[in-house]
DNA sequence: CTCAGTGCAAACTATTTGCAGATTT
DNA sequence: AAATCTGCAAATAGTTTGCACTGAG
């Protein structure tokens, strides 16, 4: 129920399809959803939500910074609670696994390349996509 | 006319629709271009090709090869000509600037991450979402 | 009770596709 | 001439929006 403050406390009514949608976010094994899946699986919940309403709650959410919202380099895009602690994604093309990875050895690099340039990173996204060995 | 070629032993034929718009990649002061800035483009030089055979011959451009596609995290996708040497991207969130990079030590660092999991890495995407300092 | 939130359907944006006529080889 | 290509308009996928109704505070 801790996650309902959030809700509250972006200015959002808590309301059955925030709660509903915020849980799936939670608890699904998948870390990063489509507006599209969380729907597939609220179906099957019996707890259908109109896309509409999800579409228009995950960017509520990504406003109020509770969601994080990424392309992955395809036209759908998919959604994850906001992570305490930036990180990275790895792709698996073969299984659509998505693994999670922090390297300060990068994030460093990274800011000593934006300043050569004259700026400043306000946010970066770093996707590997892989397959597995052999 | 050297690209031509490229178009040629792709299996395609050198046609004014796809010279037109391998042209604009090749001398827009843009690197990255969505089909619909090809598409202004081609219009503003009175050379109009429907939009649906530029996003026919981009397709065909990045499956020979030729091109390359991005979605920087937007949902509208841009193309580039596949550069000889791999590169990463810095895009100015201020200017819509996209400047190009590339850095050993964070491409050396990605595959010692990648195998560190089992993987190899197939592509990668890093791009640095950055504004002007100060 | 009031105002924000919701579901539905229609609208929109980016992209793809079927088809008949035009081009390349 | 044969096969590929093109432009148009219609189709599709993902996402957004207008509106009358519903529900949270």
């Amino acid at each position: 129920m801790n996650r309902n403050k959030e809700i509250r406390s972006a200015g959002l009514k808590v309301t059955h399809a925030r709660k509903s949608i915020l849980k799936v976010l939670e608890t699904s094994k998948e870390s990063h959803l489509s507006a599209d899946s969380i729907n597939k699986i609220l179906i099957k919940k019996n707890d259908d939500v109109g896309i509409a309403t999800i579409y228009r709650v995950l960017n509520q959410f990504v406003d109020a910074g509770i969601c994080i919202k990424h392309h992955f380099d395809s036209e759908q895009a998919v959604f994850e609670l906001s992570p305490i602690e930036h990180h990275d994604h790895m792709v698996c093309v073969k299984t659509g696994k998505v693994i999670e990875f922090e390297d300060d050895v990068i994030e460093k690099r990274q800011e000593e390349l934006a300043k050569k340039n004259g700026y400043k990173i306000i946010d970066h996204s770093l996707v590997l996509y892989v397959e597995p060995i052999e």
